[in-house]
DNA sequence: GGTATCATCCTGTCTATACAGGTTGGCCAG
DNA sequence: CTGGCCAACCTGTATAGACAGGATGATACC
C-alpha cells in the first residue's frame, strides 16, 4: 500500500540561481528539508507515509538529487523520517528520542522535527533549601533558591516536565523570565556559560502530580534525567526532567577514537 | 563494478572497492572520519589545532572533496571539530555538551565498588530470527541466533537482566561459555573488537517474568538500555539490559573547559 | 502450480567540476 | 608607515553522472 501519491509540488523552490538576491536565501538543501517537514506539519504525510522518492523530489523541486538526498539523510538523522535502502523513505513514528546525555535546548529539539513547541508554567517560586537541596546546590542550608516548574510540549503534549532550582547568587533574576517565551536553557546559558554538567538517569513511577501534569497512561513509567551544571566552579542550575516512559526514548551512539 | 580506480596515491585509503570482498567495507567518508580521529586520538592532533585543509586531505587520502567534506562536515556535526567558513578546520574543545554512554563490563563495574558479583543464567539457546530481531541485526529473517539471559547480580542481589542476541556468523561459539566465570561482555570484546554502539534508553514497566527474576517491588519501574555493537560493519550482538528502578542509575560528569 | 530470472525502482555512495563568499597575507601606491 | 587592492586559500553549496546492491513485481519456463 502506497498510499498517497506526491501532493502537487507548486513547482520549483528558489528563484534558482538568481545570484545574488539581497537577503540571505536559505540553502537549497534547507529548502528542500523544510519542504519535506511542510508535508509532516501540515498533515498531508503522517507518520509510516511513504514520502516521494528522491528522484520524484528532483524533479518536482528541480534540484540535484545530491541535494535532495542530503535534505533526507539529515532529517534521518534527526530522526524525523526512516530511509531504508532499495524501498523508499517513510515518516518516523512518533516516539521521540533525544541524543545521550546533552545539554540542549528542548525548544530546538522539538522545532527541529517540524513540530510545534509549547510551555506551561506550573510554578514559580522562592523557596528555602532543605538539606538536599542544598548538597545539591553547593549552598548553605536555608538559602535562598527560585524554583520553576514548566511542562514543555511538543504539538501540545506533553513531553517533558522541568523541575529547576536556581541559585539566585550565581544567576540573579531568574524568575522574571517569561518562559512561555524563552526557556530556561536559553537564559540560563546567556547568565552563566556552561562549564560543567552532571546527569543522572532513572526509571520511576509516576506519583498523582506527575501522572496528572504529563497526561499519563495508567501503566506508564517515567524515565527521570536529574543534571546539575556548573559555572566558574559553582552550581548555576540543578533540574528534574520528567519524560512520559512511553514517548521518550534518550539514544546514541558510541564511537571509541579509533 | 569497480567504477573508482582510484588515481592511487600514497597514503590512500582502502583497496578501492575490490569487489566484494567477503567483509563490507566501510564507505569512504567513515574511512575519512577514522583517519581524522585517528590524528586526534594519537595526539598528533590536540584541542584547537588545525587539521588538514579538505585538498590536502583530498590529495593525501585519494579521495574526492565531496567525500573529505561530508567526513568533516559529520564530525563538525558532532562537535568532534569546528569549522570556520574560509579560514580552516579545528580541533574541537573537550566537550561539554554531549556524553556518550559507555560499553562497559557489568562485573567490573560492581566489583570496583568493592561488591561481590556474581551471575545466574537464565536460559541459553539458539533460537531463529522473526522480523524484529532480523532488522535489529542485519541478518536475514530466519537466520540462526544465539540467546543468552542472564541475570547479574550484585552482593547477591539482582542488578541487570541481560538479555543479549549474538550473530554467530560474527562471532561464533557464543555459547559455549561459562557465563558465570566470564561475562559476555569479556567475551565478545575479546572476539570482535568494538567499534560502534548505539544505546537507547527507556523507562518501562516490568512484566511478571521482569519482577521475579529481578525481584522488584510491585511499585518499582525499570530501566531498559537496548544497545547494539558493531565490528567491521556488521552487529556484532543486539542486548536489552533491565535495571531496578530503584537501585540503579546511569550517570556522567563532564570535565571542565579548560 | 511453482520457480527462476530479469527489468525496474529505490537508496547509498563516489567522483569531477563549478561557483559563492569569507579570510588572510602580501604587495604596491600614496 | 598606512591604506587599499588583490591573489591565494578556505569552507559551503550545488550540479550531473555513475555504479553498487537491496527490494519487488512481472514474466517466462518447468
Amino acid at each position: 500500500m502506497n498510499a498517497r501519491r506526491s501532493p502537487q509540488s507548486p513547482a520549483a523552490l528558489s528563484p534558482a540561481t538568481a545570484t545574488a538576491t539581497a537577503t540571505a536565501v536559505a540553502p537549497r538543501y534547507r529548502q528542500v528539508r523544510s519542504h519535506v517537514l511542510g508535508l509532516i506539519s501540515s498533515g498531508t504525510l503522517v507518520a509510516h507515509d511513504r514520502i516521494p522518492s528522491e528522484n520524484e523530489l528532483v524533479r518536482t523541486l528541480g534540484v540535484s538529487r545530491m541535494t535532495v538526498n542530503r535534505a533526507l539523510r539529515e532529517l534521518a538523522d534527526d530522526g524525523v523520517l526512516l530511509r531504508v535502502s532499495g524501498v523508499g523513505t517513510f515518516v518516523a513514528d512518533e516516539r521521540v528520542h533525544a541524543h545521550p546525555l546533552e545539554v540542549r535546548n528542548i525548544a530546538d529539539e522539538v522545532r527541529s522535527r517540524g513540530h510545534a513547541y509549547s510551555a506551561r508554567v506550573v510554578t514559580l517560586t522562592t523557596l528555602r533549601a532543605d538539606a538536599a537541596l542544598a548538597a545539591r546546590l553547593g549552598v548553605a542550608p536555608d538559602a535562598s533558591l527560585q524554583h520553576s516548574s514548566i511542562v514543555h510540549c511538543e504539538n501540545g503534549r506533553p513531553l517533558q516536565l522541568e523541575d529547576r532550582y536556581v541559585n539566585p547568587a550565581v544567576v540573579p533574576g531568574y524568575l522574571k523570565n517569561d518562559f512561555t517565551r524563552i526557556t530556561p536553557y536559553e537564559f540560563l546559558v546567556r547568565a552563566a556559560p556552561l562549564q560543567q554538567a552532571e546527569h543522572t538517569v532513572q526509571a520511576v513511577m509516576p506519583d498523582a502530580r506527575l501522572r496528572r501534569l504529563l497526561k499519563l497512561d495508567a501503566d506508564e513509567a517515567c524515565l527521570l534525567i536529574r543534571r546539575r551544571t556548573w559555572s566558574d566552579g559553582r552550581v548555576v542550575t540543578a533540574a528534574d526532567l520528567w519524560h512520559p516512559g512511553k514517548r521518550y526514548e534518550l539514544s546514541g551512539t558510541f564511537e571509541p577514537l579509533a
